[in-house]
RNA sequence: GACCCGUUCGUCUAUCGGUUAGGACUCCAGAUUUUCAUUCUGGCAAGAAGGGUUCGACUCCCUUACGGGUCGCCA
């Protein structure tokens, strides 16, 4: 028997984390056992759905990486994928209802006529549950057919998931309490129930229940933020689900290699966005120079900053050193511009020590002396400054730091020689040397 | 309210009856980097509570508390 997973969303807003770890989690499971992932749109409230929520979904996943195997633009041989597109397929299966007596009109509306007895389910994550069907108070029979003639979520959910030949439904612990009326439903097709997994949900860091407009709920946040799919996937993945090991770094496919349904936790999660940014900046630190440089060039460009030749080498210089994208911009401004202010903070710290502060002028004649400029050539002309004055060159370093760029942080003061060049190292010095006098 | 699921450092987690309860994020300290950051080392910090079962319980059972979920002609 193949593997056949699916992600079920309906397109009634944006895709969200928790909606997001649902579609992974379908995915590494299918990956792993050389299985296939079917994206399946349940569109059946006609009311509620929106082309723009639609397209997110596909963006979404787009953007997380999960190509699914079968469903919307890529078609399948269970097709459509559409549920808005499968009235026909509905009509037949509600018809075997009718047939064999289990639904009944109230009120317009069609009931699936529940079996008064206790249903229990095994579940992959949650083990045994038993829910008493005899309790007619807590189990109402179900309306599967709406007054209008559509039918409601558990009949084409069901029906869809036999019809596609689904064997592991991997979904939110939000349906737990929904899969005893699937089964019901199931056994009154004659059909065999899939596998059922049900895992936790993400709560906010308070504990409180993640929904949209919540922090980090909507997954399309996540690359303006400056956050890279693969670290976004990779935390996510690490919330109720853990690799047993010390490794918490992992590629999609690495996640896809050691997923396995039987270490999925039971207790629902909250959301740390600080360990996001830490997985984040893990994987861009993983990003080679050049990838890394052309995934933070727009960043630079929204932010109004020119993109110089060189930006591949001033990229690289910080790459190590953010944990967004989107901190590249104001780590490497003092690189792009001409211009640069001076952090008053820093501008403080250095006037206070007036013997390494006076020593900017001279060094700044130094470095107008320097045949061939590196920033090699640069730091050697530092050390004799240094010297001549009787200072440790270590206490010069951070006076021509702030110097060139204005602040406390940045890259290696060699890369930041390099990458600004004689004429703007020389002149920066002078200006805050006169900025220093004033 | 009824019915389900859950509860290990602040957070994410390991442990599947016997451990000094381990790792990661955050924070703090030290080291390295003649500068900043990275990095490295160390440190702070946990079994919700109460009963059982057992030679022995974080681990099994019960109760309570707390958290989450579900009770729609939403999905």
């Amino acid at each position: 028997m193949t593997v056949r997973t699916r992600f079920a969303p309906s397109p009634t807003g944006y895709l969200h984390v928790g909606g997001a770890r649902t579609a992974l989690f379908n995915w590494l499971f299918a990956r792993r056992h050389g299985g296939t992932f079917v994206l399946r749109v349940e569109d059946t409230d006609e009311a509620r759905n929106t082309e723009e929520a639609r397209q997110a979904i596909f963006d979404g996943m787009g953007w997380l990486g999960l190509q699914w195997d079968e469903g919307p633009q890529v078609g399948g041989n269970y097709g459509p994928y559409f549920q808005s597109e499968r009235k026909g397929v509905y009509d037949a299966w509600f018809d075997k209802l009718c047939a064999g007596g289990r639904v009944y009109e109230d009120a317009g509306a069609w009931r699936f006529r529940f079996e008064r007895k206790p249903v229990t389910m095994n579940d992959l994550v949650c083990g045994e549950v038993t829910i008493d069907y005899r309790d007619e108070s807590n189990t109402p029979d179900m309306v599967i057919r709406r007054s209008d003639g559509s039918y409601v979520f558990h009949f084409v959910n069901v029906v869809d998931d036999l019809e596609m030949a689904i064997t592991h439904v991997i979904r939110g612990e939000d349906h737990l309490m929904n899969t005893p009326k699937h089964l019901q439903l199931i056994e009154a097709f004659g059909g065999v129930a899939p596998q059922y997994a049900h895992i936790p949900l993400i709560l906010n860091p308070d504990g409180s229940k993640m929904s949209k407009r919540d922090a980090g709920a909507a997954v399309s946040d996540y690359p303006r933020q400056g956050f890279l799919s693969a670290a976004v996937v990779n935390f996510i993945a690490l919330l109720g689900w853990s690799s047993k090991s010390a490794e918490e770094i992992f590629s999609l496919d690495q996640l896809a290699e050691r997923f396995s349904l039987e270490a999925v936790n039971r207790a629902p999660a909250r959301f740390d966005l600080e360990k996001c940014r830490w997985v984040n900046q893990q994987h861009l630190a993983q990003l080679s120079g050049p990838a890394f440089a052309q995934l933070a060039a727009p960043f630079v460009q929204q932010a109004g900053l020119p993109l110089p030749e060189n930006f591949e080498a001033i990229a690289t210089a910080v790459k190590d050193k953010v944990r967004l994208l989107s901190e590249v911009p104001e780590a490497t401004a003092f690189l792009l511009l001409d211009k640069i202010e001076f952090e008053a903070e820093v501008v403080a710290k250095v006037r206070a020590n007036a013997a390494t502060a006076g020593l900017l002028d001279p060094l700044a004649l130094a470095f107008a002396g320097i045949g061939e400029w590196s920033g090699h050539a640069a730091k050697a002309a530092l050390q004799e400054v240094a010297g001549a004055a009787g200072v440790k060159p270590g206490q010069l370093m951070f006076p021509l730091r702030a110097a060139l760029s204005g602040r406390a942080h940045g890259p290696d003061l060699g890369d930041i020689l390099d990458l600004l060049g004689s004429a703007r190292a020389i002149s920066r010095v002078r200006d805050f040397a006169k900025l220093l006098a004033s």
